[in-house]
DNA sequence: GACCAGGCACATC
DNA sequence: GATGTGCATGGT
């Protein structure tokens, strides 16, 4: 056992003990998770849940009601999220892209491999790496590790990785040191998350943080 | 009123 | 490959 592993193992057994199971990802379909993906992207997850529950209470969760739906109406409905000419425009190309590959079925979607799909969303205008994982692992089911900004502030902080680390070196460090588990992927990139938000902010908040002065 | 939030594409050096 | 910029609302 290389000595990454024992650490990341450390760590998942610290935050697990600290914070409990997480649940993630908030969402009851894998579209709807899908569309959470690209919509929380530099974004507060709760102005990504209303919009999404705006959307369920009129019907509209669904491929077809969006793939229908002018830009421009549906720009309008993404205000809350913030960037919403932007992300209009990129879930309409995802939207694209999945009727037209997989005929709006996600169960066909999940059918492909990992390694055939990744570089395929990839292709998406507005499909970047963490969404593009973010959708992969939570939506369906594949094990890939997500890497978001807590990551990187996290691993660096506590000295696991070089500041400088690339999304790929941090990706291929958790993957190369951890057994390929959907669930224990989830889970621990869903603590980190946790971790971040209540002490491993821009500024830390060092106090009570269950990793404190850690390793 | 500044700072922050579960990024990404594109231009430029 | 690294670095800078535009995109934008809502909570603290």
């Amino acid at each position: 056992m290389t000595r990454l592993s024992k650490l990341l193992r450390e760590m998942y057994q610290k935050l697990w003990e600290a914070f409990g199971p997480q649940g993630w990802w908030p969402g009851e379909t894998p579209f709807e998770v899908c569309l959470g993906a690209v919509l929380t992207q530099n974004t507060n997850w709760n102005n990504v849940a209303r919009v999404l529950g705006e959307l369920k209470a009129d019907g509209l969760l669904n491929p077809r009601a969006l793939l229908l739906m002018p830009e421009a109406e549906l720009a309008r409905r993404l205000k809350p999220v913030g960037y919403f000419n932007v992300k209009a425009r990129r879930l309409k190309s995802f939207l694209a892209f999945f009727a037209g590959r997989f005929q709006e079925s996600l169960d066909l979607m999940a059918l492909s491999d990992l390694e055939a799909l990744r570089p395929a969303l990839l292709e998406i205008k507005g499909i970047g790496p963490e969404t593009a994982d973010s959708i992969l692992l939570y939506a369906l089911h594949k094990p890939t590790f997500v890497v978001d900004a807590y990551t990187f502030r996290i691993l660096g902080r506590h000295g696991l990785v070089g500041e400088t680390a690339s999304y790929e070196e941090l990706r291929r460090t958790f993957m190369e040191h951890l057994a390929p588990e959907v669930e224990l992927y989830q889970e621990f990139h869903a603590l980190l998350v946790r971790l971040g938000k209540d002490f491993c902010r821009p500024t830390p908040r060092c106090d009570g943080c269950p990793l404190h002065k850690w390793p």
